[in-house]
RNA sequence: CGGGACGUAGCGCAGCUUGGUAGCGCGCAUCGUUCGGGACGAUGAGGUCGACGGUUCAAAUCCGUCCGUCCCGACCA
């Protein structure tokens, strides 16, 4: 591709709607162009590399067994009312009504749509299959953010495992898994496997693919020590021990004007220290309220509550509704004497004693709690947030939190779907068994920004190999010198001949233009072609990622690029 | 959905407090001089000032409503 010819609009300065690096560095190098919030254009240079990103799944996929479908984006609304995702995607699906009246969703995910053409699978011969697609999604994303990394139209490989039985599905997950992390590798992204929650997925178990990175939603513990690795959703520690008092007293009220957090009560002359407070929450869950009781100085991690409850609408109570049940505001709640509430308290809790808690009434707490005696606790639970300098549930060393870019995520269904949707093949005995399944998504267009998010420096994008979108631009110095264009024409051609991917920067722009716009979109190789170079037959060759360059002999320049990118994919 | 910021030329911004014919830098077009790390000069093109309504002789500027975008949080495979 010639650069004059081209589409490459880039900017000297960063957009002003732009904060993460990808974002700025993606605009700015002209790969995309923002149409509305979350939606993007891709511009011809980012569908280079988004079609690198794809074929490289593809390949991947399709070693491991994959058969590509093409699926319909639009979904009758009645297929989601069957599986009773209607409830759980609502607030991210794009609805509307289709000229009859009929409702039609525009798909946020396809395991309804891959298990109902599943439904024609009988035997138990037929198994295992792996399905998978690449295409557009609708998530009607609450807030779209940071560019590519968090978008309402994107496209996603997804695959389908159907196995017979969960080795079989066992199986699959672990392909994926490595898989995936070929993927990664090839990206240029270095990613992890964390334990995860499957929220709205279905099923139990899950892995997330991360990368650290500031940009990222996720939080992760980990352990440099062991490896233990889990996202902050599901995460454990090891609790230390906290000594209570071996007298046993009776419960005491006593006046606390004005005390409305913890940290108040800890500063409160007679208060408590905060590992000798219980916090009271008051949730919704499904529509009933109840409380959730954590140990003062610790957080609760809401989804693991929702994991332990099953459900997937909780939400904090607000004032009118936790007036109401427990006739106090919040900062002087407690839990002693509730009845007909459910109470979820957390095992950091069990067996204390002589803690302090709200008394149900405003500005008045209880002294000498203790949980066992003093508390109707229905339900225990690990519902505690993680924190840094935890203990790690494993090895015992301290675990330390990053925030992390999801990169990837694969899930054991089991027969979540199967049997809504009513999959099932005859076994072996001639008798119906359900379909195990597992699904596995990789976003295509965030993988992209996590990339750049990985491989950039000041001046710009710093493109792998593989996925750059071209593997070596020639920068003309004079284009309009006969003899330096004829070099560079030639050079060209030459490369093209040997399946190397150029752009040939013959703008009739100054130097330093053509290398800070080189470097700014990222191709990893360059050469530069100069009159004073080619009246001694020499050409630079240099670096992207580190920098280097060499002078070469115009006569070898071909071969040694060649062998290069040879080596490089 | 809660909190905050912003919306003026393709991009980045000033002007608004104190109403009076819309500006700067970059980019773009033409010509000339330049040319191995974002050149210089000259001449130009380009804007319903987010939308609607109100106040006023007069609104980018004041008032109201709405829309849009970003950031923090909630939310979220």
């Amino acid at each position: 591709m010639r650069w004059s010819h081209a589409f490459i609009p880039t900017l000297r300065d960063d957009p002003a709607d732009s904060e993460a690096v990808s974002h700025k560095l993606l605009v700015r190098a002209g790969y995309v162009r923002q149409l509305m919030s979350g939606v993007y254009s891709i511009l011809p240079l980012g569908q280079r590399v988004r079609t690198k990103v794809i074929q490289i799944i593809r390949d991947e996929i399709d070693a491991i067994g994959g058969q590509e479908f093409l699926l319909p984006q639009l979904h009758p609304i009645d297929i989601w009312e069957r599986t009773g995702r209607i409830n759980t995607m609502s607030d991210i699906m794009m609805s509307f009504e289709d000229n009859k009246g009929a409702m039609v969703v525009l798909g946020p995910t396809h395991e309804e749509i891959f298990a109902t053409v599943a439904s024609e699978l009988t035997s138990y011969k037929q198994l295992p299959q792996l399905w998978y697609h690449v295409q557009t999604k609708f998530r009607d994303e609450a807030r779209p953010k940071s560019g590519l990394l968090r978008v309402r139209e994107f496209t996603m490989k997804d695959s389908y495992s159907f196995d017979i039985d969960r080795e079989g599905l066992d199986l699959q997950f672990d392909r994926h898994r490595q898989a995936y992390m070929n993927i990664f590798s090839k990206l240029g992204i270095e990613a992890f496997t964390v334990e995860a929650s499957s929220g709205s997925m279905g099923g139990k178990e899950s892995v997330e693919f991360m990368v650290k990175g500031d940009v990222g939603e996720d939080e992760v513990a980990h352990c440099t020590n062991c490896g233990y690795a889990a996202n902050l959703e599901k995460a454990t520690s090891v609790l230390e021990p906290v000594e209570d008092p071996d007298e046993v007293l009776q419960t005491e009220i006593f006046d606390t004007p004005g005390v409305r957090t913890i940290a108040d009560l800890e500063a409160f002359e007679g208060g408590a220290p905060a590992e000798f407070q219980i916090k009271t929450l008051v949730y919704i869950v499904d529509d009933e309220p109840m409380l959730v009781l954590m140990r003062g100085d610790h957080g609760l991690q809401e989804q693991k509550l929702m994991d332990m409850l099953g459900t997937i609408d909780a939400r904090p109570a607000v004032g009118d509704e936790i007036v109401s049940l427990l006739g106090a505001e919040a900062g002087s709640l407690g839990a002693v004497g509730v009845q007909d509430v459910r109470i979820i308290a957390d095992d950091a809790l069990r067996g204390r004693a002589g803690m302090t808690t709200g008394a149900n009434v405003n500005d008045k707490h209880l002294h000498n709690v203790s949980v066992d005696r003093d508390i109707a606790v229905s339900a225990w639970a690990d519902i505690r947030e993680v924190a840094e300098g935890d203990t790690c549930p494993t090895c015992g060393e301290p675990l330390s939190i990053s925030r992390t870019i999801e990169v990837g995520h694969i899930f054991k269904l089991g027969t979540f779907y199967a049997e809504p949707l009513g999959l099932s093949v005859l076994d072996e005995n001639g008798k119906s068994a359900p379909i195990v399944m597992g699904s596995y998504g990789i976003g295509v267009e965030r993988n992209m920004a996590a990339s750049v998010e990985a491989n950039h420096d000041e001046k710009g994008i710093i493109w792998p190999m593989a996925i750059a979108p071209y593997h070596v631009i020639i920068t003309v110095i004079r284009p309009d010198d006969d003899n330096t264009m004829a070099t560079a024409d030639s050079l060209y051609e030459h490369l093209e001949d040997r399946g190397v991917e150029v752009l040939l920067d013959d703008r009739a722009e100054r130097p330093g233009v053509k290398f800070t716009d080189a470097e700014l979109i990222g191709v990893p190789l360059r050469l530069t072609v100069g009159p004073r170079g080619v009246t001694n037959g020499i050409v630079e060759l240099s670096d992207r990622r580190t920098g280097e360059s060499s002078e070469i002999a115009i006569d070898e320049a071909v071969s040694a690029v060649a062998d290069l990118v040879k080596a490089a994919l």
